[in-house]
RNA sequence: GGGCGGUUAGCUCAGCUGGAAGAGCACCUCGUUUACACCGAGGGGGUCGCAGGUUCGAGCCCUGCACCGCCCA
């Protein structure tokens, strides 16, 4: 390497790019330099604002594919428009994750042997969670740092804090006023582990290999019809049983003691002679009716259902139109109770379905026993099957709510993108049901009701507030007890974008940032968090939470695949980061298995996956897939070969910035892209531009993949390929003026590719601003706060064209080169032929460059095309190599046929096209003229390429 | 059953308003040229799922079908 002076301050940069070495310190800069603070009181004039609120990650999660997919793209959000000089708040802050949390404490508790929950009673429980959260809570914060996430830490918000509780109460308060919040008995969705209400999107319907039990249930007083057995083609009966039975089927058969009727379709003949009368419930020792109801359906088994109001939400229903009573026959574990025999009292559900089905195979009531793929019911957290249970909660009137919810995106107030997924929402929206929003669980916000010794309610801000109340109504003071229950932790995320920003009380950042600009999130959380955002910010704000929502697909593993630790296929981002050995994966993805028997096959894939485990890739490289990865509507599959392509992309932009370094390409301060004299400087500034606008325009519009790849493809094909390659001459040459207009040119456009970048790489882009500080002028401070590059009128259409022709030229040279085997290091002498007078500048302009990128040993003009040399056809000159004795005649009329064939193809098509007179008189004139331009072109072409091949035929 | 999406190179995917089928990876050949082998140069590779239709013209619009995925019931 030639020896440069570059003053004793700088330091020439490594061979490549560690981000080990660097992303911590950078980050902790950008901190230090309060880079990622929002400022709210920032006055000056024309300084628009700009607010994402982060999708609050659960305060028990840990990192995964999601979150890195999510918060990359936030980020690149947040670091573009700060670059663009607005005022960006990305709030972050985590959710308080009920049942999770409660579900981790406990399991500490039990694993140290401690008192469990009940034992330490409330108080001292939740202090506990409280300490936990303090220890090793949040995780996922400091991970999202090492992602580069420039979020107002600041700023950083808890859906249990203080602030965040108030709002949550003024929120219960107001909408139970309203009468929005209401108490009501009806089916929800009950899990017995954890002995809670869960919501229908807490519950995962998964098919499993179930049975269908077909059951007799005898009529009452031993009553008999007669049942059609056989049917002729018409359907019409014609064999009949007598039967003194009717014949049920069940999927349950331990709900079968809370039976309250046997229903049949109104339309059913089969069974019409029978409805009305009742039949004996086995076991039970009581009659049920036979009833008629539309829910039974007649092509289904025999055509009967058992209603079992209390257990199922079909039966709940038909049990409610046909006034049946509700019978509870189970607790909150899951366990039998309630008017049932004894005999079945405090079994667990599952070994009393076994029971029940032996007792009812002695009484010769057993018909038959079918396999049958069954949905069934599972909490998303516990994993156990839940159970309809009929219990008391509150209820959020949900339908009133979501209706400015719908209004506000079909009027466009708030848009999605990807647009389609609006439909999704309206579905949700509009078939929306109660939203039950007490659980019974210890760890949440417990809920602002006061009963009475005669449980009148008494609904407040406060305990105090609740007193003064009651002692008003009962004229006496009283003791008042409080719900014991807490909110869903949905309830206090929907009130997250602007509870988050101060209210209820009147904060200078609820004025300046609410409504948020987007909400960037998955589609799984549209309903969870979305909607109820919508219906929240809406009644409490009176106006949308964000005008933009950003749907991202779902990061998926290489095949496709869902990730899921019970596949064992999860990644963690950070793996990918800061790489992670065999073992230690494999130990990462066998442990703490929901199925361990599956361990031994998860860790012989993920041997075999990855002998090697997976290497540093850094956070750049990861970021920079997941943006590239990340069109619309599609799912990301996550491909360590996409990351490693990336790395490498990283490294070229570290090597294009060494050259320039070793080139010693200053930066001058007041240096003008315009100013330019050089065609190839004048042409990289058009490309900038060009590639400027590109970007710019993509991340406008969400679409990261296309500003990634267009970012991609000027750094490395045009920049490095090209405008580097190009420049060499000029940057060994001697022509002053050139050298510097070139070095300055060079360094500038580097340095807008890091900004470019920034929003993408924020690390390696920020080292090497900083790094290249040390050499021109000096830096005003952080790349994460340098201006937005804009240009306009850097474009030049004569230019661009020169640089594309030279540009196809000496491909075409190396092409040649490279067909006839001409050894790398020979020089040939190449003679261009009727070349006139503007094309002789031109290519006097370049011919140093020509002849060093090319290998030529001469650039010479003549008026014939001289013996013994391969021609190659450009525009409209011929240009000729001379080869001599190295010629392989063959391969050149080979190649030179080959060319021919292929402008013959084209103008046959163009043919087909101009001879249709249809498509003359009516496509665009536009379209027409250049159809007849390129087969003019094509014609030409071949003309030349005849006579080459000529020549060469004539050599052999 | 209802809804949404997908099917383009060996693989992973772009292709926006209908007007010359693209990228990355992989593959083949060559290569110590003043940054980079995590590199450079050159090259091969496509019935755009199938069948109709609209249009001067369809990967793109319409209809039907097949297969795959997801959500809801």
């Amino acid at each position: 390497m030639k020896k440069h002076n570059l003053g004793s301050i700088a330091i020439m940069l490594e061979k490549k790019f560690q981000p080990a070495k660097v992303e911590e310190r950078i980050y902790r800069q950008w901190e230090e330099a309060g880079a990622f603070k929002s400022q709210a009181d920032r006055v000056e004039k024309g300084v628009k604002s700009y607010c994402i609120v982060i999708p609050p990650p659960n305060v028990t999660g840990s990192l995964h594919m999601g979150h890195a997919l999510n918060n990359t793209i936030q980020d690149i959000l947040a670091r573009f428009e700060r670059m663009r000089g607005k005022d960006v708040l990305w709030q972050p802050g985590m959710d308080h994750a009920g049942i999770a949390t409660q579900m981790v404490v406990e399991r500490q508790l039990a694993e140290n042997g401690e008192p469990g929950r009940r034992e330490m009673g409330r108080e001292a429980f939740i202090e506990r969670i409280w300490e936990w959260k303090e220890q090793s809570g949040g995780t996922i914060i400091n991970q999202l740092r090492r992602l580069g996430a420039s979020c107002d830490w600041s700023r950083e918000r808890f859906t249990m804090d203080e602030g965040l509780s108030k709002a949550v109460r003024k929120t219960f308060v107001e909408l139970h006023r309203a009468g929005l919040i209401y108490r009501d008995k009806r089916l929800v969705n009950w899990d017995p582990h954890f002995q809670t209400a869960i919501s229908d999107l807490e519950v995962e319907n998964i098919e499993v290999d179930g049975h269908f039990w077909h059951f007799k249930y005898p009529l009452e007083n031993g009553e008999t019809y007669e049942f059609p057995i056989e049917h002729d083609e018409d359907g019409k009966p014609t064999k009949w049983e007598t039967r003194d039975y009717i014949s049920i089927a069940t999927t349950r058969p331990e709900t079968m003691l809370g039976d309250g009727a046997v229903a049949v379709h109104p339309d059913d003949a089969r069974y019409a002679p029978i409805v009305g009368k009742k039949v004996l419930l086995p076991l039970a020792d009581r009659t049920i009716p036979i009833i008629t109801d539309e829910h039974a359906d007649p092509e289904l088994g025999s055509g009967t259902v058992k209603i079992t109001g209390a257990h199922d939400f079909n039966d709940y229903q038909v049990a409610r139109r046909n006034d049946l009573p509700l019978l509870v026959i189970m607790d909150e574990k899951g366990n039998m109770a309630g008017e049932i025999p004894e005999k079945y009292k405090g079994l667990e559900r599952f070994e009393a379905r076994k029971l029940i089905v032996k007792d009812i195979d002695a009484l010769g009531l057993l018909i038959e026993i079918e396999d049958k793929k069954v949905m069934q019911p599972f909490g998303d957290r516990s994993h156990v099957v839940i159970e309809p249970m009929l219990t008391d909660q509150w209820y959020v009137n949900a339908q009133e709510l979501a209706k400015p919810a719908i209004k506000a995106v079909e009027s466009g107030r708030t848009r999605f993108v990807p647009g389609n997924w609006d439909k999704t929402y309206y579905q949700w929206m509009r078939n929306i049901e109660p939203w039950c929003i007490s659980r019974q669980l210890w760890w949440g916000h417990q809920i602002p009701v006061w009963y009475g010794p005669d449980d009148e309610i008494f609904v407040a801000y406060s305990q105090d507030e609740a007193q003064k109340a009651a002692d008003k109504h009962y004229g006496k003071a009283v003791e008042l007890r409080q719900d014991e229950d807490v909110l869903d932790t949905w309830f206090s995320s929907g009130l997250w974008a602007f509870s988050t920003l101060g209210w209820p009380d009147d904060a200078p950042e609820l004025k300046r940032y609410y409504p948020t600009n987007v909400l960037v999130t998955g589609f799984d959380i549209i309903f969870f968090w979305v909607a109820r955002m919508m219906m929240m910010g809406l009644h409490f704000m009176d106006e949308v939470p964000f005008d933009t929502v950003y749907v991202h697909a779902l990061v998926r593993d290489e095949k496709g695949a869902k990730m899921s630790k019970s596949k064992g296929n999860v990644m963690d981002p950070l793996d990918i980061v800061d790489g992670v050995d065999l073992e230690t994966l494999v130990a990462k993805r066998t442990s703490n298995m929901m199925n361990p028997q599956d361990a031994k096959k998860i860790a012989k894939a993920t041997r075999k996956e990855y002998p090697d485990g997976i290497p540093a890739y850094g956070t750049d490289a990861l970021r920079f897939t997941l943006a590239a990865m990340a069109a619309q509507g599609r799912d990301v599959r996550m491909s360590l070969s996409r990351v490693e392509g990336y790395r490498n992309f990283s490294t070229k932009l570290w090597n294009a910035a060494r050259f320039t370094q070793m080139n010693e390409c200053s930066r001058r301060d007041d240096f003008d892209p315009a100013s330019c004299k050089g065609a190839v400087n004048r042409w990289i500034a058009g490309e900038m531009e060009r590639t400027t606008r590109t970007v710019t325009e993509a991340i406008e519009l969400h679409r990261y993949n296309e500003a990634a790849s267009s970012v991609y493809g000027f750094v490395w094909h045009i920049y490095c390929d090209w405008y580097l390659e190009l420049i060499k001459t000029v940057l060994t040459g001697d022509d002053q003026e050139a050298l510097s207009e070139t070095r300055e040119m060079a360094a500038y456009v580097l340095d807008q590719i890091l900004k470019l970048l920034h929003p993408f790489m924020p690390f390696i882009t920020e080292e090497l601003w900083q790094s290249l500080a040390e050499q021109g002028a000096p830096r005003q401070g952080l790349l994460m706060l340098a201006p937005w590059p804009s240009f306009t009128g850097l474009e030049d259409a004569a230019i661009e064209q020169e640089i594309d022709w030279l540009i196809r030229l000496i491909t075409e040279v190396r092409s040649v080169r490279a067909e006839m085997n001409v050894p790398a290091g020979a020089k040939v002498p190449l003679i261009f032929t009727g070349a006139e007078a503007p094309l002789i500048a031109r290519i006097g302009r370049h011919e140093e460059t020509l002849k060093r990128i090319a290998r030529l040993e001469s650039v010479s003009f003549q008026a014939e095309i001289p013996a013994g040399t391969i021609q190659i056809i450009l525009d409209e000159v011929t240009i000729a190599m001379s080869l001599e004795g190295i010629i392989d005649v063959e391969a050149e009329v080979s190649r030179l046929s080959k060319e021919i064939d292929k402008h013959e193809s084209e103008i046959k098509k163009l043919d087909a096209k101009l001879g249709n007179e249809k498509f003359v008189a009516r496509a665009p004139q536009a379209v027409v003229d250049e159809q007849r331009q390129r087969k003019a072109d094509a014609g030409l072409a071949i003309e030349q390429l005849q006579i080459a091949l000529q020549r060469v035929q004539s050599l052999g």
